[in-house]
DNA sequence: AGTTTGTCTATAGAATAAGTAGACAAATAA
DNA sequence: TTATTTGTCTACTTATTCTATAGACAAACT
């Protein structure tokens, strides 16, 4: 299951990439319009922003905004940054491998070989799709009918 | 991630699939072999009896054995039995279904799209998985080069 | 100097996961 | 009938992670 974490995550990146060319972001315009708890936001804001996706001011006129394009910003990626490994078993993770703790054999693991497969389908997907790819989703979405 | 309970789950039916035709087996015979703890199995495999997918008698010369044919137990099935839904956000799920808390309109839900693109290649491998494809794979991988 | 807005540290409460203990019940064998 | 073996049931415990909150602090602007 995705953390309810890495859920407000992708929603505020969502909301910023369609903010996108309205400049900075209030924190708690953020929080009333995507119904995410605010101090919770806070911390998961300043996460992405170390992770290098998101830029902020202080102070008067200050706020979030993506630190890079929408285009360059993959859902895969956003869900490790807040959840680790898109992996269900550490032990087929790419980035975050390890050893499974009970696993005698890794070679012969049937499970492993599974596992793996999902992964690998998981991330297909989720690495090749981008904020951008969604905000183009809405946008048809909302576009009236002529 | 896949909860150790529910590997532990498939471990055991991995094991019983191998040990299919000698009858029954020990709770403790499995959890020393798969190294899993004695008591925390007992519960797992009292739960995956109810599920349906074993049978047990009690006793002298007693223990476990599956019960079903190993090419009807999917590997989708099992870890639904343990852990849940497949799917990483309950708005996705088929069998588990529910409403996202903070999601205002599910259907222009951006990463419900996505999500769900990803629960559907993870069924579609799960669901079409079964014990007796696994133990093939072991049973491969064992025999010597001629 | 005052106000706005993000940042940092600490903590708390709830839920879930993982594991343990011990009495109990059924099947078999002596 | 009694003893032994093996699964079953109930109740805890312990640890970890998730979700969320409070409040002091720091920078930017007016």
């Amino acid at each position: 299951m995705l953390s309810k974490k890495a859920k407000y995550a992708l929603k505020a990146l969502l909301y910023l990439t369609k903010k996108a060319d309205n400049g900075l972001v209030l924190i708690s315009e953020i929080a009333t319009q995507e119904r995410i708890p605010r101090k919770f936001l806070e911390a998961i804001l300043v996460d992405l922003k170390t992770q290098g996706v998101l830029q902020s001011t202080r102070g008067k006129n200050g706020g979030y905004t993506l630190a890079k394009n929408p285009s360059q910003i993959s859902i895969g990626n956003i869900i490790r940054m807040i959840d680790g490994p898109l992996a269900a078993i550490p032990c087929v993770s790419h980035l975050y491998y390890r050893k499974c703790d009970e696993c005698l054999d890794e070679e012969t693991c049937e499970i492993r070989l599974v596992m793996k497969k999902v992964r690998d389908a998981t991330a297909a997907i989720l690495d090749t799709t981008y904020l951008s790819d969604l905000q183009k989703i809405t946008v048809l979405l909302n576009e009236d009918p002529v």
